[in-house]
DNA sequence: CATAAAAAATACTAATTAGTATGAAATGGC
DNA sequence: GCCATTTCATACTAATTAGTATTTTTTATG
């Protein structure tokens, strides 16, 4: 990788550690290259502007992650059921990034930039929907595989376990433990296999 | 009331308004002043901080408004399964106030003012712990009266539910438009159905 | 190694921010 | 109507903000 290409993943990474922290507006340029040690001249070369590095934060290192993490090991699931549950105990309870106090990334930038700025709203939508298709992907083969009721409609159950996700995730900020996380997982393992 | 206590309740009420569209962080005071046609002085007078303020808007404003609309009703609420569903969808699709590009307001504070100022998180865990206890509350007197079967663990429930409309209420944000929120509510109902 | 383009460094601006200092007007009790 | 207290008005400050203008350095290519 160019040296250029580096400093300007260099300046995401931490733009977005410093973003799922403090919350994108209450994180300045001045902080994000202070943190970086790079000069404002090269963040200003790299980035036309805030938003633009915001962005470019969603589609650079959120979506690939996302790639990596939830959208692959979905796709290659067998048992559907099963495969939700680990995916959000994954996410709450030992993903060794993500934190209680901080919140769902994706969902903290929702709701914060929606409505007020477009670009955030559609790369946001485009990752969401991305998740969401995944899922009801899944549901589909379950179906077919026996494992799901015929009758389960794939697309509210995308809607129902992506939004509790999110919700608990708001309640984990709120109470700073994750008590509620593991109070919401017996009831979310309840809920799933009243799919069967 | 006296004039004094106008100013300040005016105050409280713009600035919830413009809080709850534009977040708290974007909305400035000078901007609060402007609106509500107040001076500096004056706002001064009665909040020693912008910070001071937030936590009056959730205690004076947001707890007297969830009090009315949320618990009373569901306090007196004989069906609780058809009870939940109205409250949810009340407020997904009907509520005066409550715009979908917006969100919740209480849901727009916790993501926005957490870990970062403790009042808050304190003053809306309160709130929430209110709301969360009344479904608990109306789950127990459901179960005792048949309505509800005696294996659904009540906490769990409320937890479950709050979370999903936090939830679904950042898909409005992202999407603009209540489509999800029909989808969600069919899965919700079909969720409480399944506590009968 | 020369040179053009890319990348980065420095110093600045204009606007906005929360909050303050100080004084003026309104209010209520006597 | 006097006067203390409450309530509000005006003018300011110091810090921070995103972004720019300009120059310097680095990099790649012939």
């Amino acid at each position: 990788m160019s040296k250029a290409a580096n400093t300007r993943l260099n300046i995401l990474h931490k733009a977005f550690e410093l973003i799922y922290t403090n919350g994108y507006q209450t994180t300045s340029i001045d902080e994000i290259i202070a943190t970086t040690q790079v000069t404002k001249g090269a963040f200003y070369y790299h980035f036309k502007t805030k938003d633009e590095m915001g962005v470019a934060i969603i589609e650079e290192i959120l979506k690939p992650t996302m790639q990596e993490y939830f959208i692959k090991p979905t796709e290659a699931s067998q048992n559907p059921i099963e495969d939700f549950y680990n995916m959000i105990s994954y996410l709450l309870l030992e993903d060794p990034f993500l934190q209680v106090k901080y919140g769902c990334p994706v969902g903290n930038l929702t709701q914060e930039m929606t409505p007020w700025n477009n670009r955030f709203s559609e790369a946001l939508a485009e990752l969401v929907d991305l998740w969401k298709k995944t899922i009801i992907d899944s549901i589909e083969r379950g179906k077919e595989s026996g494992l799901i009721r015929k009758d389960v409609v794939g697309e509210q159950v995308a809607f129902f376990i992506l939004s509790g996700y999110w919700g608990i995730r708001n309640f984990g900020k709120l109470q700073n433990d994750n008590s509620s996380y593991l109070i919401y997982l017996k009831e979310l393992k309840s809920y799933l296999n009243g799919l069967k």
